[in-house]
This record gives C-alpha cells, structure tokens and sequence, in this order.
DNA sequence: CCCTGCGCTTTTTTT
DNA sequence: AAGCGCAGGG
C-alpha cells in the first residue's frame, strides 16, 4: 500500500461519489481501504454520517471497518450518529424488528441457527413419514437454502419440483417453514427472505428502509445471493448511489447461492455505471503474485485483470510432499518453531503465521504437533463457542425466557437437567399441544390440569413452568449478568456436568465454558444499550463463528492461525502455509463430482489461499492421508500442477479422477504422483523484479524437509 | 425413566 | 475418529 496515500486508481474509486460505481479489486489491492477513504470522503463533503449504509460480509469486518472509518474520519464528528456498518443478516434482522409482526410473525422472533434447522428439517421429514435414508436433514436443507435464495416458496416449490425427492422436499419445505413460523422463529435466509417479503409486499415498508440512507456501499460484492442482490436494487434504486466492490475471482460462495454473475453484470443493471479496476497489489511478493496469476487463468468467464506486484523480491513458493499428514504437520509445525527460534532484529512471532486448509478436520495433526512444540495458536471456526454442548443447553434457557413458543430450544432445556420429563412424557404433551394445535408451552396448562398425563409428571411440568416463568417475570428487572448466574445455580447445571463428565478434568473445562458465558453476558451488558435477554440471544446468534469473545486475548496476538480457507477471505499474513493441497481435498470429491462449474470455484478458492501471503509462501501435501481411520493414497492437486505450469500433467491427473470410478484399472499412479517429491521452486512461474535465489531457496526447502527423529 | 454399550454411518466450505 | 440411534438392564 503507497504510505499514506492513494494510487490513481483508488482516488478514482473513492471521488466518483455519486451515482454507482463498480470496483472490480484483485487480492492485496486495498479495497477496504477504498471503501473506508470513501465513506470519509463523504462525510468530508457534507453527507451526515448516519445517512450511509456500508454492508460487509462478516461482524468482524464490520468492526473493522467501522475502526478504520472511525479512525479517519475523527471519532468526536460522528459519535452522535455514525454511519452503519454491518452485515446482510444484521441489517435485516433490524428491519424485520420493526416490521415482522406485519407478516404474522412475533417481533420477539428467534434466530435459529444450523443445528435448530436440523432439528426442525428432520422432525418435518418426519411428519411426512419420509425415512432419514431417503432424504436426509442436511439435504433436505440443502434444497431449501436453494429455494429460499431464489425467493421460492413451499408453494411454488411444489409446482416447480421435479421427481420424487423434489416433490417430497418440497412438501417438507411447507412443513419446515410452518414449524419455524408457530415456533416465532426464522433462519438466517428467513432474515433476507423475509425481509424481502416486506419490501414487496408492503410499500410503506419499503420506502422507508430505501430512504433511511443516501449511499449505499458493500463489499465481497462477488459473494452475494439472489435474495442480497434484490434487496439491495430495493434499497439503492432510489438515490441510485450505489457502491459496490469485489473480484470476480475471489467468488467461493456458489454453494450458498453466490452468484458471480451479479459482479459479472453489474454494468448491464446499472448502465451509467462508473467501472474502476485495482489491479495493483501491495500485499505480496512478486512470485507469489506470479503464481497466483498462472493459476486463475485457468478459469474462464472472468473479468479480465491481472494482478500486479508492488512489492519486487521476494523468495519463490515452496512446494513440498509428504508421507502423511503427520509428517507434513511435523515438518511445517517444525519450521515455524525454528524461525521462531531464530535470534536476532528480524525474528518472526507466531501471529505472522497461518495454516490454511480445505476442510474442518485438517487442523487435527498441526494442533496436535503445535501443542507439542509449545507454539499457542487459535483454531478459527472449528468447533465455536456457542456449538458447545452445555453453551447451547444454557443458550436454550435463555432463548425460552425470551420466547417460550420457541419449540426447538423448550424441547432441548424441559428434561435438561434430567426431571423426570422423558421422551414419553414430552410426547404426550406434544399430543395435546398438536391436539389444541397451539405452541407446547402455552398447552402446557391444558396437558397438566385435564389429567392427559400421570399426576407425578404433572407436577413436574408445573415446577418446570414455574421455574421458567419465575425467571420470565425477573428478567426485566435483574442485571442481566445476575439473573443467568441464579438460573444456572437453580436449574443445578454444575452438578449436571460433573455427572455428566466423570472424568473431573472433562467437567472443569465444561464449567470454565460456562463461565465464559457469564463474561460474554457481562461484556454484551456493558456495551448494550439497554441490554435485553433477547438482545444477548440475538448476538449470539449472528456472531457465528467469527468469536470476538477472544479479539481482546492477549494470547491471540502471539498466536499462529490455523482457518479454513474460506475463513481466510479477507486476510493476510506474512507466511502462510497451504496445506493438504491434494486431489480429492482441494478440489474435493464433491465438487470434482458435480463438475466443472464447481471445479472452478475450488480453484477461486485455491487462489484466495495463495493471496493471503505476504512475504512466503509454501504449499505442502501428503502421499497418504486418513481416511475413517484407514490410510489412503492421494495425489497433489491439480491446482499445484496448474501453478507450476505443469497443465499437461494436471489434465492427465484429471482425466485420470475421471475414469478412476468407471474402470477397474487405474492409470492415475503412473502420472504426477512422484513429480514434486522433491521440493523445488516453482519452475514454470515467471520471476518478477528479483533474481533467482538458488542459495536461500535450497536451504529453506532443506530445512523444511529436515528428517526428525521425535515421534510419539 | 435413565443409563450404558454396541454398531452403524459419516466427511466441504458458513452468514 | 466420532457422533447417533437403538436395545437391554437398573
């Protein structure tokens, strides 16, 4: 990035204020940057602060990106009313506040996140006595998600769908969509879909979100949904000051319903568009660049850009393979402890690095192996905080106190501690809730008081109601902080885990979690205004995966990163390492399944990973990876072929994947299997700016490989 | 009703 | 390797 300034091509991005504007922006090219400058440019000419919408695609990067515009513009001028950064799905949830009960759902709704979705999905599958071996929950989701961003309803679902699954998903779909709406609760497409429902349906409604602001400005453009893109022509096509930016080759939501397409043909929806190009990169070196460039070009239907280095010099990638995933983790963990080892001005710390990977089961080998060498890192994503058993039990009570129609969640907490309300007990007071064809919690009274279950259970249900409408009644006016320590002290949830956890170590750690909770409640409360139960729910929710309970642990600066590639999105670090770059892994089975469409989202991913790096970059693979506890062969990648610009050789492995299903012969081994045995720059990239280094290259590639004899 | 243990399946990515 | 569903004994 030039100190200070901007380069023409972002001065041009952030003074056309007016009218829209697309900023097609490669990796590295400073596009927060542009978007930040923007906003304070804005500001600096007159607009009011609040009267500007900027849309990330996570809650981190909009905590960012409000720091950084905050920082620039002075915090003292817009304290008052700052202009909003936040997320789709914040944005909406704000709208749908306000306007829900419009479309008969509580205000008050709830947020249900993957694993209430499940439980809803598989209860309609069951209702339409459809077996789990037929359609499964996660596909049957699947399906939905597909509909609702295309804004498909049940009933229109069912005109449309085509074969016997189809059918049956869709009739499953009107089951799904009726629970959620008796439990007053959404998904998160509900939060875009249903938004959009108002928007068409209720033109008041619509006029006044499209005008509560002048400017509109998102980023990761690229990644947006059908649902996103028409809520944003709802929002922008009045004041028609419309920012958006992105890169094309970036797109690695297609999965969710992302299409490219909207970024592809912006111009063709908004004619006098202003287009904009960033194509200088500040962020890495120029071998690095190099690759990333010989790898995209692999993909046709692009906007045409290439990427070009700012920074010159630099080491070429390194490319290594490996026995297994334990040597490879080894090795790279290995690695980074001797540079971390290293004396001297320029010695590295922990947080320059990061290990990237495809999918959630990578990390296993490298937390094993950084555990052992005493490096702290962060896994993010992975399991989070709120997955946690006993985080999403308490959650539950919460979200009950809240709204006690949400099924899904009284269903999980009313034999939680265990009380005496089993699978039979609850299955009659669902019988009489669906008898009365009102919500559980409010048959309750009915179910207990006209004899439909014993009297012993009775009286437990009785306790139970008491319990949570004796809190219900409190949660106005306790300190929030308060009222969940009493509920966890009532309801005896530390004994639960020591029983639950023999082992007392397993209950320590359980416990501390819930202790976090408690902090997380307290750091909501204070920066809360006012702070509500619902308020604290609704947080946890859309806060995901991106846990900013642990930004401000001072462990995570020293700490090296270990994401997934699609969480990496965004960021950078000084070395990064791609790992497990392997056929089969990235690009996986399953795209390498469904076809080339697929294929090449996997390789827009591979190129997210490869422009994370700032100064080195090494991609590693094994010959033999785990598999369900067996041991399987695995080839490199393609996209490591591609990138040493070895296509030939990746067309054969290709071709090669292709034919393994139907012949029983297999041709694959003879090919690329042994090629990069042996670590070497990669040949077939062109070297910008500096000259080879043949010295550093061989002893860092030495070094990497360097046998240990450590083990077990 | 509650707990334990066995055997079966499952593996992409996430706001 | 791990989570889930189901059967059988307290």
């Amino acid at each position: 990035m030039p100190d200070g300034g901007l380069n023409p091509a972002q001065q041009t991005a952030v003074k056309a204020l007016s009218g829209p504007l697309l900023v097609l922006a490669g990796a590295g090219t400073g596009k927060t940057r542009v978007i930040t400058y923007r906003i304070a440019e804005l500001i600096r000419r007159g607009t009011t602060p609040s009267r500007i919408l900027a849309v990330t695609f996570t809650n981190k990067a909009a905590r960012e990106m409000r720091d950084r515009a905050l920082a620039l513009i002075g915090r003292r001028r817009v304290e008052v009313k700052p202009p909003e950064i936040s997320t789709f799905h914040s944005l909406c949830v704000r709208v749908l506040r306000r306007h829900i009960h419009r479309i008969g759902y509580p205000s008050e709704f709830a947020i249900y996140d993957r694993g209430d979705q499940e439980t809803v999905a598989r209860s309609a599958l069951r209702e339409i006595r459809v077996s789990n071996e037929r359609l499964r929950p996660a596909d049957l989701l699947a399906r939905i998600g597909a509909w609702k961003s295309q804004s498909i309803r049940p009933a229109m679902a069912r005109e449309l769908a085509a074969g016997d699954l189809g059918e049956l998903a869709a009739v499953a779909y009107d089951k799904y969509q009726a629970s959620l709406k008796a439990a007053g609760a959404v998904d998160f497409d509900d939060l875009l879909l249903l938004t959009e429902e108002l928007f068409e349906n209720h033109p008041e409604v619509r006029f006044a979100e499209a005008t509560r602001f002048d400017h509109l400005l998102i980023d990761e453009y690229q990644d947006t949904n059908g649902l996103q893109y028409r809520i944003v022509r709802a929002l922008a096509e009045r004041h028609r000051n419309l920012c958006v930016v992105g890169d094309d080759d970036q797109s690695i939501y297609g999965w969710r319903g992302a299409e490219v397409e909207h970024i592809l043909h912006f111009t063709r929806d908004w004619p006098d568009a202003v287009v904009v190009k960033l194509e200088d990169n500040y962020r890495c070196r120029a071998p690095i660049i190099a690759l990333a460039n010989t790898l995209i070009t692999h993909n046709t239907a692009r906007h045409q850009k290439v990427l070009r280095a700012a920074k010159e010099g630099g080491d070429p990638p390194r490319f290594a393979r490996f026995d297994d995933e334990s040597r490879e983790a080894e090795a790279v963990v290995g690695e980074i402890r001797r540079q971390l080892d290293r004396e001297g001005p320029e010695r590295p710390v922990a947080s320059d690095y990061a290990i990237l990977f495809r999918t959630n089961e990578q990390p296993r080998a490298f937390e094993l192996e950084l555990r052992r060498a005493r490096i702290p890192y962060v896994l993010v994503g992975g399991q989070s905080f709120y997955d946690r058993r006993e985080i999403k039990d308490l959650l539950s009570y919460l979200r009950v106190l809240a709204n006690p129609t949400d099924e899904v969640s009284l269903l999980r907490i009313i034999n939680v501690p265990a009380r005496g309300l089993g699978p039979g007990s609850v299955q009659s007071l669902l019988d009489v809730a669906v008898a009365r064809g009102e919500p559980l919690w409010t048959a309750l009274p009915h179910a207990i008081a006209d004899g439909s279950v014993p009297e012993p259970v009775a009286q437990r249900v009785r306790a139970f109601r008491d319990l949570i409408e004796g809190y219900r009644a409190q949660a106005t006016r306790t300190p929030l902080v308060d009222l969940v320590r009493h509920l966890v002290e009532a309801i005896g949830y530390r004994a639960e885990l020591t029983r639950l956890y023999p082992n007392a170590g397993d209950a320590e750690t359980r416990w501390s979690s819930v202790e976090e909770l408690f902090n997380a409640v307290g750091q909501y409360a204070a920066r809360a205004d006012p702070p509500t139960l619902r308020g604290f729910v609704e947080d946890a929710s859309l806060a995901g995966r991106d846990d900013e309970r642990n930004e401000d642990d001072p462990r995570r600066e020293r700490a090296v990163t270990l994401m997934t590639l699609h969480s990496a999105k965004g960021l950078e670090f000084h070395h990064v390492y791609l790992v497990g770059m392997e056929e089969g892994l990235l690009p996986h089975h399953r795209a390498l399944a469904e076809g080339s469409a697929q294929i090449a989202e996997e390789r827009r991913l591979c190129y997210v990973g490869v422009t994370r790096a700032r100064e080195t970059l090494t991609v590693t693979m094994a010959k033999s990876r785990m598999k369900w506890g067996r041991a399987e062969p695995s080839l490199p990648s393609r996209f490591v072929l591609e990138m040493r610009g070895e296509s030939a050789r990746a067309l054969e492995i290709a071709k090669a994947a292709n034919e393994r299903p139907a012949g029983g012969a297999n041709p694959s081994r003879r090919g690329g299997a042994d090629s990069t045995k042996k670590v070497r720059p990669a040949s077939g990239a062109p070297k910008v700016g500096s000259k080879p280094r043949p010295v550093e290259a061989a002893r860092a590639r030495s070094a990497l490989l360097r046998k240990k004899s450590r083990r077990g």
